[in-house]
DNA sequence: TTGCGCTCCGAAACCGGTTTCGGTTAGCGT
DNA sequence: ACGCTAACCGAAACCGGTTTCGGAGCGCAA
């Protein structure tokens, strides 16, 4: 249809006006009287206009572009919450016009030079970004360059930001309650490296509940490995191996939990039967697991939204250390959970019970 | 650290130089003397000193930019290939140092006027695609607005512009004569509407090879359902139904394969055994299906990264035509594909031998 | 009639770069 | 000594918008 966009010059000469006068006429300036204002704007959109958005930016001083940075996986198993994220970051940024722009790393080195690129050249006007280290390099970077941002979890000192977070803690703190009600003692951990603060959580979830339980801690119940589907099989083969293995296990993500439940298949064992098995995320493809996965679920498509929103009203002024919210998971119960069984683990049961 | 970004003017005065003589000497003109050059570089890289991308962009005409269509989804579960295509398309691209934005709309009509807004506005030099119609307005749109564009999949009419596709066709025909060397003949197909493209595409290649095998193309037996793992099990409970039900199902995604499996596993049968499963896509969490789901696999991370170098190189002036890739799936056997069973579907079985 | 204020629009500066054009200087040959 | 050329840099236009400032035109009251 059209070939080259109109702009603004040549819609102010066919109107025999400036374009400073068109300009203010479509912006809505109340020093434009009515007539040649409805006249301006029938014109505009007769000729289709489209205010250049490059040079609109360049004048206004505000790039009107937030950035999204993607983050690295090991396990190409993990990324289905990317696309949810993006879906609502992009929901609520539209609102506004606002550009939703994603960038990728390859190491950390290359995305703090990317950060820095980013929004020293004026390109974006906020950050988000996703699963934070305990001590993110990032973030100190980020803050130093004063552009505002909002995270996607916590770190480990999280007062002086923005965050979207669900309470790892606490999850996992359900988690386990939910299975010493099922008659389990001998729950054991399966973490991803600890260097990320979610997994941090998580355990600490896991150990305060178990201690509150009156259970112990064993260091080989604890089991940290690689954040992939793989790192759950490996992890708990060596829980398996172990002379007195778990009855239960709570895993940090998913994804590690269908590496676990594959391990326990592996040997013959049933999940959710011989042993318990509880994920973390909710995700979808949990539910064509063998067997349906027993998780910790969370409004994923929510996230999204409140990170969007949160960084447009920070952008806008709003102290970021306003807008921290901590999201609840709860208990999905699907089929890899079940009570403990007597037949083969006789008496420790009726201790437990009595505990209770 | 720095507060304010420093813009090409504090730098020249503090050089005692024009801005235009600085700008010509960080972009290489050869009309600047070697030491001059030498001592703006310097200084330019000692106060930290990035070009603001707005300006350049606007000065250059060139937004630098291209945008990916996020495709809409009936169902969360199918959006992990989102991701990977997301990373190698930023990979390509930020060779040149370019922007990948995204864009996700609700509705077909909210999406046009995206797009339209998106080009005549100058954001966006390029456009990527996914998942196309048949007939699929957005090209007929792009098209005429002559912004360089890339498709993820082809159209009914995919001649005059480029495109990465996987031969849909070819693997539906690979995967139903494998079937057939196993011993199957009621084969049946779980497919998606027909206006996806790739949809008809893998129909197409369904029918060609029952044809090819001597089979008849029965109507039941092609089941199209909504695209999610829901369908999958809806269009499986059809077949399943049937006085004559399949022995072996082929499934346009994996997606929708997982919902066959939770079909077949309902009336207590097992997917590879009493009747086989094929899937589409090759998803890593096919591994983890119960069982694990047999599938036509694709090499994924590629093709965000062949769109990206399509899609530049097309915006430098190549003909989109030279650029139509073609790529081969490839079976992936797992666990639901299986020789047809005598032994246990009695008297039904006998009757089907007789009537092939 | 003069003066005042208000309405409405034109002119121009500006955002931060890029690029063309023209002029100064130095170096060279004769 | 003169002129010519080449090397080097300054000045200014430009990209396409936004926004401030000032002035023309008008109505109204003194």
């Amino acid at each position: 249809m059209s070939a080259k966009p109109v702009s603004l010059k040549v819609l102010a000469a066919r109107l025999g006006l400036t374009v400073g006068t068109v300009s203010r006429a479509l912006n809505g300036y109340k020093d434009i009287s009515p007539v040649t204002r409805d006249r301006v704007k029938r014109a505009a959109d007769e000729m289709g206009y489209r205010p250049n958005q490059t040079a609109r930016r360049l004048s206004l001083g505000a790039p009107e572009t937030v950035c999204y940075l993607m983050p690295r996986y090991s396990s190409s198993i993990a990324q289905p919450f990317v696309a949810q994220l993006l879906q609502g970051l992009g929901e609520a940024l539209s609102k506004r016009n606002w550009d939703l722009l994603v960038s990728h790393a390859e190491s950390s080195k290359e995305e703090l030079a990317q950060i820095d690129r980013l929004v020293r050249s004026g390109r974006v006007g906020g950050l988000v970004i996703s699963r934070p280290l305990k001590n993110d390099p990032r973030i100190r970077l980020i803050q130093d360059l004063k552009c505002p941002f909002v995270v996607h979890g916590r770190t480990a000192s999280s007062d002086d930001y923005a965050w979207y977070d669900v309470d790892g803690d606490a999850a996992f703190v359900e988690a386990v309650n939910h299975l010493v009600g099922l008659g389990h003692g001998d729950i054991a951990f399966v973490g991803a490296p600890l260097q990320y603060q979610f997994a941090q959580d998580r355990l600490n979830g896991y150990e305060r509940a178990m201690l509150g339980n009156g259970l112990t801690l064993t260091r080989e119940y604890t089991q940290i490995a690689d954040f992939s589907d793989e790192g759950g099989e490996i992890a708990t083969n060596m829980l398996l191996d172990l002379p007195k293995p778990p009855t239960a296990i709570v895993c940090v993500s998913d994804t590690m939990a269908l590496g676990a439940l594959a391990a326990i298949r592996e040997r013959g064992m049933v999940p959710g039967q011989d042993i318990s098995v509880i994920g973390y995320d909710g995700l979808k493809f949990g539910t064509h697991a063998n067997p349906p996965l027993s998780t910790m679920a969370q409004p994923q498509a929510h996230a999204g939204r409140r990170l969007g929103d949160m960084l447009l009203s920070i952008i806008d002024g709003d102290d970021p250390t306003k807008h921290q919210e901590l999201q609840r998971a709860y208990l999905l119960r699907r089929k890899t959970d079940g009570p403990l069984h007597l037949a083969e683990a006789g008496s420790i049961v009726s201790e437990r019970e009595e505990l209770q």
